[in-house]
DNA sequence: TGCATTTATTTGTATGATAACCTGACAAAT
DNA sequence: ATTTGTCAGGTTATCATACAAATAAATGCA
């Protein structure tokens, strides 16, 4: 007795179908590493499909890494590695998720500048004053310094000497680019609130240049505190177009055709 | 004037360098988003390979994302999504990684343990307290409470109603899941490590109990020094040895044997 | 038993054919 | 002028068949 797959329906590519059909039976443990999926032959049989789909079904299983094919012998589960960390890209412009993305910022930022003041050497103080005289001279010459802003929180990071406290803010960032030129661009318009954030930033290079971890980690924080109020007071009208724009592909995987290719 | 591709190589499976090849063209920008892939006759021709290969390697980046392809049209660049975050699995058995990672999950949980303080129901504090009850239970029943240690800090997560804090720290387990199963196997050989961690889960508990974030946040944070100390007195013999066994499947891709399977 | 050879199985690749679908163009009707 | 219907060409999706290459099982022999 074989395994059985479930049905199919028309319209949805086959191969789709079929590669995700093996793919709930590994990830619901009904095949496990080391298993060897049923023979091209029999998925045929199964599926009722050509053997083309069957083999571009788990060709795409294995360029996800769930399979590993040997010739002459077989198709076999994988061992399941480490699923990686991926935030839906739709929510990246929801004014909600931007906020608790900064909620995670904060508390990593917080940890970062702390580090940096106990591990800061002369090239990593140099290197951040560098940043914060050149994101100055960026908002002087009415550029929106949001690369500059991106430098120094990367130059303070590095200095706190933890790879993966800084892969994790360069994955955020990634998220949180388009609202922080969207906050940027406020703080461009009311020299308060530019001089603010200024002020900010000298208190968090000044706590790692003194040493000092408790202080480091309260001035980032509040930066954020800070960053996240900026965020709420920012223009709503940024929020609602390119929130709705790109708010729908997650609720569901349907057909949408946002993109005109004519030439 | 089309694009040309590289040349191909023998021994190497044909759809992974035709897909590599393409996936080549679109990391360097030759082909942007919405661009139209050459068909798959021109692909076949320029590869000279036949169309399943060619159908294979189209489909494989599909699976990845890359590429988007619409019957009766043509398979199309899809917009760069946002890479993934995925830490080297390898690191996870080197202690100096496992450090590192445990001073990210301490900005996280301490984020965590005071976002819960502020915005815990009574579900979540009911949830919390039934964990507690489980994790304390098993570790009197001679378990290692690896998993009731897991549940309690999720229930906790889960009371801070931050789908990204959540996410970020049950990545963050998956490294230091095996690291963790060690410092617990320690703290279960002596009954004052066990008591002082039950002592820290306790302080964390009352405090979002009682609402109050600052408490919440240090207690956490204390817990997670206290656990980096742990880990750095851990034995090493798991270092050593489990260190070895899994750093080797990164360093390159080649073909491995580790299991039979003859059933 | 132990080993070499053969045979069968299975994946990799090639090829040709058909169906479903999209696009653009054009004509007809409104 | 706009909409609608139809058609032709191109493209992907799927099917079917065949052969090559690698592996595993079976066989025969010493």
């Amino acid at each position: 007795m074989t395994t059985r797959f479930i049905s199919l329906t028309p319209g949805v590519a086959l191969s789709d179908q079929v590669a995700s059909a093996i793919s709930a039976e590994i990830h619901a443990s009904r095949l496990v590493e080391g298993d060897k999926l049923p023979t091209e032959a029999m998925l045929v049989k199964q599926f009722g499909v050509s053997r083309t789909v069957v083999r571009e079904a788990v060709s795409r299983l294995k360029s996800l890494g769930l399979v590993e094919s040997r010739q002459g012998s077989g198709a076999f589960v994988k061992a399941a590695g480490f699923s990686p960390l991926q935030f839906d890209a739709g929510l990246a412009a929801s004014r909600h998720a931007v906020i608790q993305m900064v909620e995670v910022r904060r508390a990593l930022e917080a940890e970062v500048a702390a580090l940096a003041a106990e591990r800061r050497n002369r090239t990593d103080i140099q290197r951040i004053q560098r940043a914060a005289d050149a994101l100055e001279h960026a908002v002087k010459s009415a550029g929106d310094g949001v690369d500059e802003d991106v430098a120094l929180h990367r130059a303070i990071a590095n200095a706190a000497q933890n790879q993966f406290l800084i892969s994790t803010l360069d994955y955020l960032r990634q998220f949180l680019h388009g609202a922080t030129r969207v906050t940027r661009a406020n703080e461009a318009r009311r020299a308060d609130f530019a001089r603010q954030v200024q002020v900010e930033h000298g208190a968090i290079i000044n706590a790692i240049v003194a040493g000092d971890a408790v202080k480091a980690r309260k001035a980032a924080a509040r930066h954020m505190d800070n960053a996240i109020k900026r965020i709420e007071h920012a223009d709503p009208a940024f929020w609602e177009q390119e929130g709705v724009k790109l708010a729908s592909p997650l609720v569901s995987g349907s057909a949408r055709r946002t993109k005109r290719v004519t030439g």
